[in-house]
DNA sequence: CATTTGTACAACCATTTGGTTGCATGTTAC
DNA sequence: GTAACATGCAACCAAATGGTTGTACAAATG
């Protein structure tokens, strides 16, 4: 899936990372792939909701499961990270080309004063 | 607020981020101020769920509301992308990380082939 | 084979979300 | 002053979220 994401990947993106134990998953299956049980080890809730948790995270795209076994290997997809940084640089590009818009018209209303003269 | 967001901070972003309409209204109030009214005219639902949107989008930090008379006008606060831009970034600087020490370690084992001959 | 381990999934619950309508209020225009 | 406009807010509703416990099952271990 190179091209544009539709808006609800783009939704289910953000959805994903607007949780602080998500994002935490995030970062740890980043420094090191984990186990969903490495994983659920380390919150205070239960195994069920970490489990959940990485769900969400997997249907998001942002990390992806491997089984091995019995077990499930879970891993970072930074492509998707990438995605979500795309559309935040798109947001940051429009603001730069209102900043040079209005620098345009800045630019004309000067040469006006100036023929003006 | 120029210190690290806080988790709910980064929450109450991402969140607001993760609907197509609340992304759309940033797109729009980037390209220019728009009253609360304006907004409300282009989408198919109420004017109540517009307001809601911009309230939600308000709390996040994305936009600010400035009182004009009986006007509310609203724009684009792009610090606040950035913050959303920071966490990002984090995420993939902690990938080149594991690029780096997975290299390192290859390094490691190449010069203790080298010495083994 | 029996047990433990790792995972999935269903059912349930409280809270939040995204929408609605209706009403209240302040502002501008006539 | 009255009417029209722009906004805010409360009450309500259905659906989604984030959590729980309990059950089921396959794989590893003794």
């Amino acid at each position: 899936m190179p091209s544009r994401p539709t808006d609800a990947e783009v939704d289910r993106i953000f959805q994903a990372l607007a949780d602080a134990t998500r994002r935490d998953i995030v970062r740890r299956v980043i420094g090191r792939e984990q186990r969903v049980s490495d994983l659920a080890g380390r919150y205070e809730m239960s195994f069920a909701a970490v489990q959940k948790h990485v769900a969400v995270l997997e249907r998001s795209g942002l990390v992806a499961k491997r089984r091995q076994g019995r077990e499930q290997i879970v891993s970072p997809v930074v492509a998707t990270i990438g995605r979500a940084r795309g559309l935040l640089d798109e947001l940051e590009a429009l603001w730069r080309g209102r900043i040079d818009r209005m620098a345009a018209i800045l630019q004309e209303d000067a040469a006006a004063a100036h023929a003006e003269r």
